[in-house]
DNA sequence: TTGTGTTTTATTGCCTCC
DNA sequence: GGAGGCAATAAAACACAA
């Protein structure tokens, strides 16, 4: 390129010096000798020699006419056709090639600047979604950990139901004396049947017919803490001559236990992995 | 005043298009 | 092959805190 060539273009306005190189900058000759005072003489500005050694390669920042005349015309269009090149140069006393560099990092910041909005818009979308994630994620834990206690309850239930039967021992307990005994299972039908929300209800039609009711299966979250009711309303059990019709939801619960046990599998009831 | 971080101007090298 | 665009980079200019 030619490097450290001094240019003086006379149909320029006034008289403008254009630096070679890197430093293609355009300088009225008065603003160059205010600027640079080691220049003595206009004269010296054209002595290559010279300036070579006194001025290193220097930059001119545009000036905010300049800067803003560019803006605008890079608002119109971001791209730089020759013509308008050549003309924006004339009218703001400039090369065309510093028009086109300006054009070119220009274009850089925009795009630089349009990635950053970009990336705000995917990370809002991001958080969007990942918090919608994690709540039913939550949501899903809370289920789970749900669904673990009722099969363990369930599970303690058969063995209290069964053991006494086949063992047939005096001093075991009526099932129907253990069942009310046992906080869990002193609901009523209608109290575990009472729907709450029509949220996250978990229904499976082969499988005892179990409807959340919400926060918790349970009327309260502690069941044991006093949210029992008496005996008398509590269910009766198997032994019982069966008034209920099979309506009673132990026995269906049972039923149930009883299908899971024989085949190994839990039978209407959820799999996760 | 000085050190440091940021912005602006310009170059270089590579790539694509005509 | 030349022109023009882009990414990477250099370096001057600028802003600002200590």
């Amino acid at each position: 390129m030619d490097s450290g060539r001094i240019y003086f273009d006379p149909s320029c306005h006034g008289n403008m010096l254009f630096l070679g190189s890197g430093a293609r900058s355009v300088l009225n000759v008065e603003e160059t000798l205010k600027r640079r005072p080691f220049l003595r003489s206009p004269e010296e500005l054209f002595d290559e020699e010279y300036y070579e050694e006194q001025l290193a390669e220097k930059k001119r920042r545009l000036t905010p006419e300049q800067v803003h005349l560019l803006e605008k015309s890079f608002e119109a269009e971001n791209k730089l056709e020759p013509e308008r090149k050549t003309q924006l140069a004339k009218k703001l006393g400039l090369q065309p090639r510093q028009v086109a560099v300006w054009f070119q990092n220009r274009r850089a910041r925009w795009k630089t600047k349009q990635l950053e909005r970009d990336y705000d818009q995917l990370k809002s979308s991001y958080d969007s979604l990942r918090s919608d994630y994690d709540s039913v994620v939550k949501e899903n834990e809370k289920l789970k950990t749900e669904v673990l206690s009722l099969t363990e309850k369930l599970q303690q239930g058969k063995e209290a139901v069964v053991e006494p039967r086949s063992k047939q021992k005096s001093d075991a307990l009526p099932v129907d004396e253990l069942l009310a005994s046992d906080p869990q299972f002193n609901v009523k039908v209608e109290d575990r049947l009472s729907t709450g929300s029509g949220g996250s209800a978990v229904v499976d039609e082969d499988g005892p017919q179990l409807v959340d009711s919400g926060d918790s299966y349970f009327p309260c979250d502690d069941y044991a803490a006093g949210c029992v009711t008496p005996a008398a309303d509590g269910v009766q059990s198997e032994e019982d001559d069966g008034s209920d019709n099979g309506q009673n939801y132990l026995s269906n619960v049972f039923v149930a236990a009883e299908q899971q046990n024989q085949e190994g599998e839990p039978v209407g009831w959820w799999v996760w992995s």
